[in-house]
DNA sequence: ATATAATATTTAGCCGGCTAAATAAAATCT
DNA sequence: AGATTTTATTTAGCCGGCTAAATATTATAT
């Protein structure tokens, strides 16, 4: 019976890391009551003012199913507003109430910046850089076709 | 209105790269009837026997929830059996069926591989090793307590 | 003007992941 | 031996993510 090592690949280690990002940023979310991915949608809306759902399917690459779901739950626990347009009766503009925005802003200067030099800590510049690059090349591989 | 430029963080860059990889495995093992995630579980049982849930999740370092709801699908699809062990009645045991055994095994020398691959694509040997090595840290950072 | 196509969202249902609480069985303490 | 604690799994419920199909509304073609 082969025994690959399956532990030490590549993308072993980024599911790893995904994973426990992810969760980190679950713990901290909790203040807010809050979960991960919810505050990536928050901080969209926070700097593109009332955004429409299509919108924000494309700024977070993220489904539209997913979108209108992660909106009902953020518009019933009061970080939100739905309403349809005017113009167009088939579009729906988000915007932040002041709880979301409150919410929002304080996410991205604290709990934010916090998790992203945690990521980092004890890497210089320049390894900084070159896992940004890498990271960019990695991203761009695996999004091609075939 | 401040502007945080946050799609060019890091934490940005694993998210995103993670959903990526994420769909592309469920592509590839969509013609297994699988799912991402399913075939670390598998690869897990092929190369350790028949393993307890237990073990299961100190593997695959999941919470004991997710393997038993994995190994409830996993066993309804036919890809592996669980029995109660004698000796402790406490104790489940897993153990991969034949088609189990061959998804598997074709998985870690197919797409497994393939998609490993592609990842580092066009990255020379010194980039790949000091990827690994800088994901590793990164993972160290972000388990460390606080 | 009417039928048809394109666009924007929603709904239903499936997955992996997590937490918290419930079970059940073995181990330990008194 | 009987009560208590520890260990192994399961159950219930919540989240983000996805696909596929249903709606509804606007734009286009005939």
């Amino acid at each position: 019976m082969n025994k690959p090592m399956m532990c030490s690949t590549i993308s072993h280690l980024l599911v790893q890391i995904c994973k426990v990002h992810r969760n980190k940023g679950n713990q901290m979310l909790a203040a807010y009551n809050l979960h991960a991915g919810q505050e990536h949608f928050l901080a969209q809306v926070l700097c593109g003012g009332a955004m429409t759902m299509n919108e924000l399917t494309e700024n977070l690459d993220v489904t539209p199913a997913t979108v209108t779901r992660m909106a009902e739950r953020l518009e019933k626990n009061g970080f939100l507003t739905r309403e349809k347009c005017c113009a167009d009766q088939r579009v729906v503009r988000v915007k932040l109430t002041e709880k979301g925005t409150e919410a929002a802003t304080e996410i991205i200067d604290t709990t934010w910046n916090k998790l992203e030099q945690q990521i980092v800590k004890n890497m210089s510049t320049e390894e900084k850089v070159l896992l940004r690059r890498l990271l960019m090349q990695v991203l761009e591989n695996i999004e091609e076709e075939e």
